[in-house]
DNA sequence: TACTAATGTTAAGAAATTGTTAAGACTTTT
DNA sequence: AAAAGTCTTAACAATTTCTTAACATTAGTA
């Protein structure tokens, strides 16, 4: 199957949106462009990029703010931002790391060095993305369908407890901290104490409380 | 116990040599420095370094060459390698990657990220390192699924049981004081006299007395 | 041998951690 | 806009873990 990765493209100047998108469709990517914060955000909903390219610097809205705004969307996790800084700004990189972004690159902006990025950040998504389906005992678990398979009926999870058991099932046996499990399922949010706790019983709920164990004090694992 | 992590700065700009040493030494890093690639690796054997940050570019010897030499040494394996690239030059990361870096930092250098980044390398090397799991006779013990097995059974251990158990047998054989012992496993808590001895007293319980032997007036040790 | 300091043993209950529910806020779909 | 679904929280319950205190036992040694 050959996927081609759709591209949003983000800058106040017009130059270089042309630039980047002449760049970019010989590459062979679908390039969508935009030239301000809020039709951005209207096109990430719309065009569904798999990467949006985000100026920092742009009138009204700015690359962070941006950047942000897609990131409350619990349904834009998978959308990679890439940031464009000029070096001269005083924008670091924190703050565009701590806003979400994947990964940024620093203008004057070079063809080769654009398209190696672009498609070493996608390429990373795939790997993550394919993480195959996970079969283990009587549960088959698939993230590219979103499927879960127990005892050959398929079940329904919601999205934070889908992604939570499948984060299990990638090691089985292994402890993941609470640490772990809310900086990987929720990354940045502040959550309460009992939410890991009340998402974990649902899944137990679902496919009984044998294969997900509590280690008191460290954490949850999952067992055959 | 305290490590205090010794880090190797590979640069031929001695104003930069400067600026990051006078960085990491306040944060209470062990720091020694040299301006070119071979001394670098002279000093790799000499200094013992943990960390080492290397110039991608310098004369005669750039820091990828060095960073592929230092990594042909097995011995070398867990030495930890950070690049500085200036941002506009087309060194990828992904050379750097490949040669076999563990992060890059890009100039100009902010000092309060060079320290985090550091900080956050040496983090991970010191997880993995210590995270092994150890089998000594009829005893297999994992931190990382918290699972201990006796005779090939599953015993369950609670958490502060688990980390005395684990603490004893990293160094089977050695005698543990009570001191060292209360300082690993209690931090800074203070605990009563007898709540080491029932900790150890539980595990007793549970793998038998012959594995943990008391050495009266001292402490605890771990044998076969 | 008898004394003493150190460690072993036990059970109780204090403290810490996790489980359970249901309400309501928030999102997405219809 | 209504409906359906999802997520988080707070209060409280249940459970496990940890520490303590009281007393028993042991090893070392005077």
């Amino acid at each position: 199957m050959i996927e081609i990765s759709k591209i949003l493209l983000v800058d106040d100047e017009i130059d270089i949106l042309e630039f980047l998108s002449y760049n970019l469709k010989k590459e062979g990517f679908i390039v969508d462009t935009c030239n301000n914060g809020k039709s951005a955000l209207k096109k990430v909903s719309s065009f569904n990029p798999d990467l949006v390219i985000l100026d920092v610097m742009m009138p009204e809205m700015d690359g962070i703010e941006v950047c942000e705004k897609i990131r409350e969307k619990q349904r834009y996790d998978d959308i990679l931002i890439l940031f464009l800084t000029a070096r001269s700004e005083d924008y670091s990189e924190l703050a565009g790391f701590s806003a979400g972004a994947d990964d940024y690159i620093t203008k004057p902006i070079k063809p080769k060095l654009l398209v190696s990025r672009v498609n070493a950040i996608l390429k990373r998504k795939r790997k993550k993305k394919n993480d195959g389906p996970i079969e283990i005992g009587d549960i088959h678990i698939n993230k590219s369908n979103h499927k879960l398979l127990y005892l050959n009926n398929e079940i329904h999870l919601a999205r934070k407890e889908f992604n939570l058991l499948y984060y299990l099932m990638t090691v089985p046996g292994k402890v993941f901290t609470r640490e772990e499990i809310i900086s990987t399922i929720w990354k940045d949010a502040i959550v309460g104490d009992r939410t890991i706790d009340v998402h974990i019983r649902k899944i137990r709920e679902k496919i009984g409380s044998n294969h997900i164990k509590t280690i008191k004090g460290i954490g949850y694992k999952f067992d055959i």
